[in-house]
DNA sequence: CGTAGGTTTGACTGATCTCAAGTTTGGTGG
DNA sequence: CCACCAAACTTGAGATCAGTCAAACCTACG
């Protein structure tokens, strides 16, 4: 994807301005942010653990996720973003990443000087909300991970995991709700709900066989939505209804 | 307890400044804060999910901690709180509560305005910073313990669980780091770890025969702790240094 | 001193993992 | 355009960690 500066602008506008009412001022003040566009191939280290980080990730366009590792080895993503997320917003107060940010497809990213972020979330009260509430969102989602990880069964499990994917890019206004291409693998899948690669795979096909899902390969259809919240135990409050 | 409100402030001020250099009008400023004391028993509701929230508690003396409820029944504890923490900061942007918080053991709480910490934070360049940090750190924990839930063994986990709690309390000038008693039950670490009270049990056992730790009912002794450190796969960078 | 909540122990069950072997698919180079 | 390859997906059989159920046993507190 070719990127433009409008691109930059508008995606961060428009994610903002779903957080926190914006004026023309601070609109402004956005496209005044210093930025610079990369392209990367899947699976490529954004942010590496331990990392000392002084710019902001935007994904403009393609698939990523958080990851950290066990002292065994083990794998756990705890989260998965979209486009228009931007990532590392901690990194505006804590200097060190504590996790690994990686890319699950071919992806477009506008760094952008953390530095610049924090000082316009300081500067105009509007975008410090909005930036302030996407925080507190992406630690809401944490803390459903937790409990999605901690005390669902593996099939529950995954049908959450597939709804909050479904119900944030719905939510991000991209694609249709109904269907669409994972672009993600079993094995993240795995990683992010703590089982095996095996078992995802044959939950997968019980949730087929239960009717909440269509399935080939990656190409995923919810045959019924109310049912898969319902297999899912999903409720999208934690979302706080913009994330 | 009974606290004045020389304990709230010098609780504030103390919780504050280890997360950012505090200045003599952000002390002064911190001073001006109103407040409300409240004494709560054991397993009082201090929240409950979706609730309202316009007051945050910062708790004076005494435990807590957060939970959310699956579908099934099943509870999950999101995280512990010790004296000094202050919960629910993340009212301050988003008015709803998606999760529960209680109090673990009897405990003194002063009630403040969300409104007048969101002010002093935006008019307070240290204290926003201070109280951003705290929110980051917050975040940076549930991711640990998204992987602690979803990737290590019960062992590990609860021996995980175990040295966070110490560590907090350490870093919060709290107590001995080698001996104390716990102010939660087995039932309350199996709601943590997303285990069973029984095998919580068995693995307490487990760590006691590796010579971990020494224990007695909930009596708790780290026997050696580089060795409780190795057998919790711990390593205390996710808490910044200051949680 | 009786009771309730918490802890401990045992025997059995079951969900998920492990290991291992295919099968399908999309991409790559001839 | 086809052949091949690697990655991902699928399936089966057996092992294991943790759950369930049930019964004692403490011990703090009223």
């Amino acid at each position: 994807m070719a990127a433009n500066n409008d691109d930059v602008f508008s995606t961060l506008i428009r994610k903002l301005g779903r957080l926190a009412e914006l004026d023309a001022a601070d609109v402004q003040a956005i496209r005044e942010l210093p930025f610079q566009i990369k392209s990367h191939d899947a699976n490529d280290f954004l942010v590496s653990e331990g990392d000392q980080i002084v710019n902001c990730c935007l994904l403009l366009d393609g698939y990523a996720c958080r990851h950290k590792e066990a002292g065994d080895g083990g794998r756990q993503i705890v989260s998965f973003h979209i486009p228009g997320d931007i990532l590392d917003l901690q990194h505006l107060l804590l200097p060190r990443a504590d996790h690994n940010v990686q890319t699950l497809t071919p992806a477009t990213i506008a760094w952008i000087p953390a530095a610049r972020i924090k000082a316009l979330a300081r500067a105009r009260p509007n975008i410090g909300d909005a930036v302030g509430r996407d925080i507190l969102i992406d630690a809401s989602i944490f803390r459903e991970w937790v409990l999605n990880v901690g005390r669902r069964d593996a099939k529950t499990r995954i049908a959450h995991m597939l709804c909050e994917f479904l119900a944030r890019r719905q939510a991000a206004g991209l694609g249709s709700p109904e269907r669409f291409e994972l672009p993600i693998s079993q094995e993240h899948i795995a990683d992010a709900t703590g089982l095996t690669a095996v078992h995802v795979n044959r939950m997968l096909h019980a949730l087929a066989r239960d009717g909440a899902i269509v399935r080939n390969r990656r190409d995923l259809r919810i045959a019924d939505w109310p049912r898969m919240q319902r297999v899912a135990d999903f409720d999208a409050h934690y979302l706080h209804a913009a994330a």
